[in-house]
RNA sequence: UUGACGGCCCAGAGAGCCGCCUUUGGCUUAAGUGCCUUAGGAGGAACUUCCGGACUCCACAGGGAAAUGCGCCCUGCGAAAGCAGGGGCCGUACGGGGUAAAAUCCGUACGGACGGAAAGUGCCACAGAAAACAUACCGCCUUCGGGCAAGGGUGAAAAGGUGCGGUAAGAGCGCACCGCGCACAAGGCAACGCGUGCGGCAGGGCAAACCCCGCAGGGAGCAAGGCCAAAUAUGCCCAUACGUGUCCCGCGUCAGAGGCAGAGUAGGCCGCUUAGAGUAAUGGCUCUCACAGGUGUGUAAACGCCUGACAGAAUCUGGGGUAUGGGCCGUCAACCAU
RNA sequence: GGAGUCGUGGUGUAGCCUGGUCUAACACGCUGCCCUGUCAAGGCAGAGACCGCGGGUUCGAAUCCCGUCGACUCCG
């Protein structure tokens, strides 16, 4: 795989899945968005993402931009986050996830506040470094 | 040029980088696990779920009926829903014509869920004497027994309208025109109806109230439905262990680490697709060009900046409805110029 | 994806089926006054919805019919 893949199996899928980290998983909120996170099992060292996003977000199209734009932003910064970890990600407000820089400050600057960003830079701007 | 109506078309283009889903071939892995490679990857409405059809399951001898839906006529297309064309009738507006004023009549445009109200039931508030049965309030006339419904007034609607005659006063009581009903009927495939005759008038509205007539008409939906199938529980079998017994067989008991069974949950597969299915792909960034709109500078040409409609397949498919950016063509109307 | 239910003052409901003095009722809430040293409770008075929106039927529509928008529920 890429550097910057990003294929099915880093993504979650399973309901049970869901329930599982949903339930028994931190939780924080910020940036218009919910975070739900747990370690993964033992012997995976990825990082997976889901995404759950609810139907009063907005209408089909509103809510496919969502995804993908934190889809992308998740994909770009996967390699920052700590690995081993199971994320799940709701936004609750489609205005502050309108353009793609938007939403990685959010992503970023919510998974800053939970202390999942080890090597702590300066932010999304200093991509190229990497 | 603008507006309305009708019809047709498009849904920005190209390049680079990073990605996603399905797929062809090859290598690889415990594993569609990973890599390389081939091809493809949202719409005119995919929206809505308002009608159809295919398909699947349930129900069903045959026939009838109900719920429910539809409703002028003809033709064409269609499997059906429905759509299109033409015609009839009705309503509204405008114009013509006509008149004392109207109406009948002619034309144009727009609209019409447009079978039946003399099959039955029901409802019609308030006002008004009275709302469909004439019990007539003010009133008119009178020979004081009674006669009348013209005028007033109420209302959405009041037992034909206007005019003339007539009368005690009145009234289709009589006449003309108009309206209405019935019968016949040129014509037309039909809806309908040129017209003729009869009748002085039968009698309001509502069926998007029940209903009657005609036609259609079993129910549910791919989360339909079918297949495979952990764990757990249940049943059966086998071996071991223990008990009985001197021992073996046998019999009994407990446990599981085994095997089998049907049912079937989690889960998976099929249904399912030359886009495809699952937390659900079809994207992000940069540059160039094009189009449209807004805005700023400028006399202008031009240049700069900003913005990019509605909307995302989920078994497939035919229509209806709704949302929405732009282009072209046609008809009509208004305005401007010649 | 499919099948349904419901929109009425600030909130929760009634009225709709069977159209009419509906200018829309009830409870809580709200406003003012009285009561009290003050608050609550109580008493008196009052404001507030043209019935989600747009058409149609009808003399007349919250009610009937059609379209549309929004909210909610169920089906693995």
């Amino acid at each position: 795989m890429t550097a910057q893949g990003f294929p099915r199996s880093r993504r979650l899928h399973l309901k049970n899945d869901f329930k599982n980290i949903i339930q028994s998983g931190h939780k924080i909120q910020g940036f218009g968005l919910v975070l739900w996170w747990k370690p993964a099992p033992l012997g995976k060292e990825d990082v997976r993402m889901g995404l759950v996003v609810s139907r009063k977000l907005g209408s089909a199209v509103v809510r496919n931009r969502v995804k993908r734009l934190l889809r992308e932003a998740f994909r770009l910064n996967r390699k920052r986050l700590q690995s081993g970890v199971d994320y799940i990600i709701s936004p609750r407000n489609s205005d502050s996830l309108a353009t793609a820089d938007a939403a990685e400050c959010a992503l970023l600057g919510l998974c800053r506040k939970a202390g999942l960003v080890p090597s702590l830079p300066a932010g999304p701007e200093s991509r190229a470094e990497l």
